[in-house]
DNA sequence: TACTCTATTTAGTCTAGACTAAATAGAGTA
DNA sequence: TACTCTATTTAGTCTAGACTAAATAGAGTA
């Protein structure tokens, strides 16, 4: 296996979240994603399905998907990521806000040996701090029943899984409203037709979330 | 001040070492310590004097020096690299040998904030694991007497101080005959025409060490 | 004063990964 | 069946930072 650069990195990681629901990535998903321009794009997937192995199998404007070795690369890079991540919450007294930026530049260049010893001194955790699942070594991830927050029915209890790590501002703001992993809320109204689910947490005044936010917040279902 | 790249930054780096007796470096001895060829030093040093601010200056023939702001550079990534070296050892267990490499990595990515928590969770310290100073935030260095093992008269007790961080190799063996920072031991013999220097460490056998290795330790003479 | 050796520089090339501008495939519409 | 729109690709360019091969400056020597 060649060693990969930080774009072939980036890139690998980005087609593995767009491919999560099985259908190929576009072109313009990973521009817009990567904030590069399509026709760079276009270049660089030529390459990765190119490369010996392949990465990505590439069909012309049709989209890409990962092979298995280009899967072990975005997995080993999402690895390093969330355990990054913990690390500067859990033991450098990072914000949850702070970390995403700092683990994009470190997860491209620590060695093995330091994802190892960072695992260790958080006991192997399997989440990273804002609820996402941590691959394990033999980049197998911990399964779990989740829920964005748009398709709880209205009225059910909820706990909260996971939030999106790439927006500070967001994350501020879910952190003074105190929505975290780990919060438990009722589902207020769910409405679809406003795009907006409304969350009761014990005791306080109801937060009305829109459906671009509520999206992203997974959760699961109490009652 | 633009942003600088890795490889500017290890440049800089190797510059300002080779400068510490305040004589230009030469594009050799640059070429030499990064492993590059020289044709490729001369081109990155034409570059390096040509930006603005200019990061140092640049006689052709006659060798580079670091102007302030490429001092600047120098010192800012030498204090991650030596304030990451501590962490690694002190914080994620790495032992001595194995932190010079992953710090070479890692010193040119992490952010003023991530150098700022390093720093306050290790106690702000002021010498890494090999005894090297490590530069204050102002930049400023904590000074010592050190002499090389290889310029100390012989008879004299001494308190090792410093050791090169760079070869794993040495590192192990100068580990195992317990040559580290804090080490008192008494010179035995002085041999410069024989370029040996022999160690005498409390009851056991005397350590013969060449002066090229000697030459790279550091000593206090404590009498 | 010309000669030689070594360190250094110049000239030209290559690669990865970005870019812009122009061409085009294919889906959906008139 | 031809037309239009959008996503995508192609063609060509640029930059940093490496390389090799050839030229040359300057120090030291004959």
């Amino acid at each position: 296996m060649q060693k990969t650069s930080p774009p072939v990195q980036d890139y690998l990681k980005t087609i593995y979240e767009l491919t999560r629901e099985g259908r190929p990535a576009s072109t313009n998903a990973i521009a817009e994603r990567l904030r590069l321009q399509p026709a760079s794009v276009t270049g660089m997937l030529q390459r990765l399905a190119a490369r010996q192995p392949p990465l990505v199998t590439y069909r012309k404007r049709h989209g890409v998907q990962l092979t298995p070795a280009g899967r072990r690369v975005a997995l080993e890079v999402i690895r390093h990521h969330r355990l990054l991540e913990t690390f500067l919450v859990e033991k450098l007294g990072f914000r949850w806000d702070e970390v995403h930026e700092e683990a994009c530049r470190l997860e491209h260049v620590i060695s093995e040996r330091m994802e190892e010893r960072i695992a260790a001194v958080l006991g192997d955790p399997l989440f990273d701090p804002h609820g996402a699942p941590i691959p394990r070594a033999d980049l197998t991830l911990p399964q779990r029943e989740e829920l964005p927050l748009t398709q709880v029915p209205g009225g059910s209890r909820i706990r909260i899984l996971r939030v999106p790590d790439d927006d500070p501002a967001l994350l501020r703001r879910l952190d003074a409203l105190q929505l975290r992993p780990g919060t438990e809320a009722r589902i207020r109204t769910q409405s679809p037709l406003e795009a907006v689910v409304t969350l009761e947490v014990a005791g306080r005044p109801p937060i009305p979330l829109g459906y671009p936010v509520g999206a992203l917040v997974f959760v699961e279902v109490l009652s």
